[in-house]
DNA sequence: CTGTTAGCGCATTCAC
DNA sequence: GTGAATGCGCTAACAG
């Protein structure tokens, strides 16, 4: 009953949305005084002005950004190209291309194109359709992946996989440095026989982090145990490695893992060998992946990538781009962050 | 030399995009006629189209879809409005959504919440004023959510959280038959000293799993072993339990878990304890969280949730609501399936 | 078969 | 201060 005495229930799309003509309508004004009214532009008096604020609000109107668009000719949207199936690089950055403006400032379209070259195609068709800002192309790897070509209408930012293409901009953790950080970390906590296992060889990610170890166990003087393990990214390998790594050096006492999940198959093998972490063995992840992180024992100390702040710099310089600025070229490496857990620094 | 021979550069959004005007103009013919050849509309001389696409891929025209969705009064596009920090279940219901109708077809708004009541309210504002077509609200429990209300103009459907309110439409995935499935499964394998370690007592999805697992073993005549264990969703308490339940009930041969996460660590109690799985215990995972299930030694038997189905669904369900259709009401409980690995199955 | 006209919802000149 | 007119890019009637 209560329900039947509400004038308009207009539930599920039902009936025209109402416009800004029907505003001014009730409001008693043109429609140019009522659009200057709900924008504050223009000088308007003041009483005017409240009689379409209250209209508009007892109508609850909600401006059509798509007009609003069609004459502005932008849009306040990015379009967000991926084929992160996890989600795991991509979650982060959109909150972080949200952040660089305000909630519902800037929306993004999340396209998936499952790293199907075709599918990619159809997705920029449709996001160049609907007029998109910009585009943010991330990808999965750090590796260079193809240019979407520089015949396109709106800037274009590669996140975390940089472009082929030098002249392109692209915007990637520095892989070197969290190589470095992580090792320096240990080497802080005064470890001196350190060994880097790592995955797959192939992978930029794995070569780059290497070098930053390497970086950092010359800086002090220091061997590293071994060679750097190779092998891929999977738990498995660390156990393997692990194994392997005690047999050959049983005097290790700091070991910097190429991802976390590596480090979980270290840390397992540990384990299984009798040697306390951190006591005997300091272990270190990358990544930061929350759900791998903290729920090892004890929980892993890791290197995070920053992506938040990578998806906000994305976004503010695809806007700096629009507002004439030029977005620049070659590919920038972002700042990592350690975060300290119990696998490297006991437990207060 | 080769760019420089290129006549348009138009790198970086310089110069106004080329209209359906500029196309037309090219082609010789009325703006209305170039329409209609793109379209396919209306009766155009088979030489007179031709003329028109040669024109429009010479000026590599994209039409305006703000334009054209102001006419049509609809916009191909939804609304994807989550809390859902790890993308777990948002990215399957995106790609879900996606695959409804083609890669480029429709796209998805999606915004993130972050849990925080305003910020919800900010992004619906948005995308109403985008004019999205419908939203598909996800949550990351199946525990009932608060309603968005009924005076929104366009269709609702909450997905894997549903809503609070009765007559909105909610799809969420059959714990009830998840917990009877995998229970199912292990009695089918020969197991009759089945135990339930489960996560958060509070949360619905803990319920119902329970429940689905009591009903396997009652139709079968087993004994659940021991009562329900209970706690929350971590690896920590996987193994805490794992161990408590070795020491009550040690002729336990089989362990539905609540969570991958908790089986996880259900596997490292067994192990640490001596036990092998599947031999003398099998082990059943929830969620199917694939880094998690596939990581592990043996890897995880999980209960999938299909997401991607439940995405496309809800995805069909707002764009025949569009089409006029009732969108319909309640909980739909969406089915799940068993994913076997080495936990349950020994390899071949 | 093709072109002319009107209008989607709104912001912006420019007179009054 | 306010309102009438013009146009953003496109499609849908209508005439021709």
């Amino acid at each position: 009953m209560a329900d039947s005495t509400q004038s308009k229930p207009r539930s599920t799309g039902t009936g025209r949305a109402t416009t800004l003509g029907d505003v001014a309508k009730r409001a008693g004004v043109s429609l140019a005084t009522a659009s200057k009214a709900i924008n504050g532009r223009g000088d308007v008096a003041a009483a005017t002005r409240q009689r379409v604020m209250d209209a508009a609000e007892e109508l609850s109107f909600t401006p059509n950004a798509l007009a609003r668009s069609l004459i502005a000719g932008r849009t306040g949207t990015v379009g967000l190209l991926t084929s992160d199936l996890e989600g795991r690089f991509v979650i982060p950055i959109l909150m972080g291309a949200e952040d660089a403006f305000g909630a519902g400032q800037v929306n993004v379209f999340l396209c998936d194109a499952r790293g199907d070259a075709i599918r990619e195609q159809h997705h920029i068709r449709a996001l160049l359709n609907r007029r998109v800002d910009g585009i943010i192309v991330v990808g999965r790897q750090t590796d260079p992946r193809p240019s979407l070509g520089h015949d396109l209408p709106v800037p274009v930012v590669y996140a975390y996989a940089p472009s082929d293409d030098p002249t392109d901009l692209s915007l990637t953790p520095d892989n070197r440095a969290g190589g470095r950080m992580a090792t320096e970390h240990l080497i802080g906590l005064g470890r001196t026989r350190i060994a880097h296992i790592s995955g797959d060889p192939a992978y930029a990610a794995a070569q780059d982090r290497a070098v930053g170890v390497r970086e950092a166990t010359d800086a002090a003087g220091l061997e590293l145990v071994g060679d750097v393990m190779f092998s891929d990214w999977s738990e498995h390998w660390g156990r393997d490695a692990a194994s392997l790594l005690l047999t050959r050096h049983p005097d290790v006492d700091g070991i910097v893992c190429g991802s976390d999940q590596i480090a979980r198959g270290v840390l397992d093998a540990l384990r299984d060998a009798g040697r306390t972490v951190p006591d005997d063995v300091a272990v270190i992840g990358y990544d930061n992946w929350e759900v791998l992180a903290t729920n090892s024992r004890p929980e892993l100390t890791s290197v995070d990538a920053n992506m938040q702040q990578l998806g906000r710099t994305a976004a503010r310089r695809i806007f700096d781009a629009i507002d004439g600025a030029d977005i620049g070229s070659g590919t920038e490496y972002l700042p990592v962050r350690l975060v300290q857990r119990g696998s490297t620094v006991p437990r207060r």
